[in-house]
DNA sequence: TTGCTCCTCACGTCACGTGAGGTGGC
DNA sequence: TTGCTCCTCACGTCACGTGAGGTGGC
C-alpha cells in the first residue's frame, strides 16, 4: 500500500512527490530551471525518478527553506556537490589536472563554509526567537493563573 | 550622519527600511494588507513609523525568515500578541469579561506553543543540517590533503 | 472499456522589484 | 531654484498553484 516502485526501483512523478514533499509542479519546474533530471522517461513519455533523484529533491528542499536560498543559489550549490562527486569517482582514475583539481576543492570549500556561516547565523537567530517564546509563554501562563 | 530622526522621535519610510533590513516597497505592502499601519502621515502625506512600528517590521521579518510563515499567517500570530497588549493594558482597568477574558488567554497560549512546535522543529532540522556540513567540509578537507 | 496517473500548455497568485511620472519640504 | 525623499499607479518576476484538454498503461 502507498508503494508503488515496480521492479525498475524507479518511481514515477506522484510518488516522488509524496516522497519528497515536494509537488508534481515542483519537480517539474526543478527539471525546467535544470536543477533536477529525472534518471529515466517511459516510452510513452513519463518521469522515471531513482533514489538518488528524490535526494537531490531533499537537498534542494532543505536548500530553500533551512537556508532561506533562491533556486539560482541553489543551482551553484548543486553544480559544486556534482563537481565533488566526480572529483571522488575520478580519484583513482586519471591523475591528469591536479592543479585544476586543487583549485576546484578550494572552490568548493570556500562555498561550504561560506553555507556553514549561514547556518550558524540561523541558528544562532533561531535561538534567540525561541528563548523570547519562551518568556512570551511564561508570561501567558502567569496572567492565566491570577 | 545617516541618523534622520528630526525631534519628533518619528522616522521616514526610508529611514524606516534601512533600520528594519526592508524594502521601501515592502513597508507599502505590509501596510495594504493592513500587516503595519505607520502611527502618523505628515500634511503632505509622508509615512511616518515609531520605535513601535519598527519592532512590528522585525516581527513580521522573523516570522517570515526563521519560521517560514505567509503574511496571512503572520497576520495572525500578530492580531494575537495585539491582544494580549491589550488584555494587559487593560488588566488593572475594568474586570469586565473575565471568562471571555480566560478564553483569549487559551487561544493565545495554543497559538504560541504551537509556534514553539515549529521552532523546535527547525532548530532540530537545522542542527542535522549542521553535522552533515561539518562532515562535508571535513570530507573536502581530506581530499585536499592527499 | 474504465480508472488512474501522467503529459503539456497557460493563466493565476503571493511577496514583493522596478521603473514612470509627479509632489513636498529643507 | 535645486536635490532629495517621498507619493501613487502599474507592470514584471520568482516559485510555484491550478485548472484545461489530452495521452498511456494496468
Amino acid at each position: 500500500m502507498g508503494e508503488k516502485v515496480a521492479e525498475s526501483g524507479l518511481y514515477g512523478i506522484g510518488e516522488a512527490a509524496a516522497r519528497t514533499g515536494a509537488s508534481e509542479r515542483a519537480l517539474r519546474y526543478y527539471q525546467e530551471l535544470g536543477l533536477l533530471t529525472p534518471c529515466a522517461r517511459t516510452p510513452g513519455g513519463m518521469r522515471r525518478y531513482s533514489e538518488a533523484d528524490l535526494a537531490r529533491v531533499a537537498r534542494i528542499r532543505e536548500l530553500q527553506s533551512l537556508l532561506g536560498l533562491n533556486l539560482d543559489e541553489i543551482a551553484v550549490v548543486m553544480r559544486s556537490d556534482d563537481r565533488m562527486s566526480e572529483i571522488k569517482a575520478a580519484y583513482q582514475g586519471t591523475k591528469a589536472g591536479t592543479a585544476e583539481r586543487a583549485a576546484l576543492l578550494e572552490e568548493s570549500l570556500e562555498l561550504q563554509e561560506h553555507l556553514l556561516q549561514l547556518v550558524q547565523a540561523k541558528k544562532a537567530a533561531l535561538e534567540d526567537f525561541l528563548s523570547d517564546l519562551e518568556g512570551r509563554i511564561a508570561r501567558i501562563e502567569e496572567l492565566g493563573e491570577r
